[in-house]
DNA sequence: AATAAATTGCAATCGAGTTGCATTTTATAT
DNA sequence: ATATAAAATGCAACTCGATTGCAATTTATT
């Protein structure tokens, strides 16, 4: 998300969603636009207008329907929680890079997955341990089952 | 870890780790060294011999002690918990698959990034939603600190 | 068998995230 | 503008995976 210079409309964006302008939802997706990397929810609380106050429920509340209209991202880390980020075409899905040391998620550029491991050795990154690809859709067997 | 035919040592495996060899110890890597898909700690304690009654407290101990032995790898889900297996020659890093409908973690066929997203459209596949490819290690900044 | 160090069990606790329900706000029609 | 129903929000309590402190047990070693 970094460096990024395009954002998202606000309005336009809860609209396209089917989703009502209220100022909770417009305070939470004007954070998600402006953040240049991914956001927990406490983040998001946080960067929030203390004179609103809004109430934790509501973050979740707000982040799930977010998820569910394809407006953002989940990413769950190792440490039991998850962040999210902006999913549009400003901001297309990309690799995460995790420090164990800072504990900072980052962003890393857009790959077709042609390039290799060492592509990630640039940018930020000093010494890569792990790589995790997780792949999220639907099996066969549930398919067969009709269970979708 | 599916059709896996060659199986670590537990003994050889502990003792190469540094780690003394419990009853507990031996009876979860016996199950994550059988187990043919990654398990939450609650898999492994019921997998367990009842007789022994282990306690969850000592599963996560155990299970952070092989992490931290790279015995097994840890796997944050979307769940909010963590999912484990092993971690050795036998089982190289993957690719895993979630299915949204039975909520079943599988594993996919290592690949070494040149192989594209299609290339997951084999197996228990039926339909891909997402892909989320995550980068552990430690950043340059964190590496010029000298925190590590 | 004796001893210190490491491991384990138990109870309490933590923290991210969720649920039920009452209250407030939004969208829409009058 | 005002009324109304539907949707969104706040609050308190709760869930559940995971962790912590401490006492009891087991391991490795003498």
């Amino acid at each position: 998300m970094s460096l990024k210079r395009e954002h998202c409309n606000v309005e336009g964006t809860l609209r396209e969603a089917g989703l009502s302008q209220t100022a909770r939802r417009v305070a939470v997706l004007t954070v998600m636009i402006r953040a240049d990397g991914p956001l927990s929810a406490g983040d998001i609380l946080k960067r929030t207008d203390p004179e609103q106050k809004i109430n934790k429920v509501t973050i979740y509340r707000i982040l799930s329907s977010f998820r569910e209209n394809r407006i953002v991202r989940e990413l769950p880390t190792d440490q039991g929680m998850n962040l999210y980020e902006m999913s549009c075409r400003h901001n297309p899905s990309h690799p995460h890079f995790y420090c164990k040391t800072c504990r900072t998620m980052s962003c890393l550029p857009p790959v077709n997955l042609s390039q290799a491991q060492e592509s990630f050795t640039g940018q930020n990154v000093f010494r890569i341990d792990d790589v995790h690809v997780h792949v999220t859709g639907v099996c066969r067997q549930c398919h067969r089952q009709d269970k979708i």
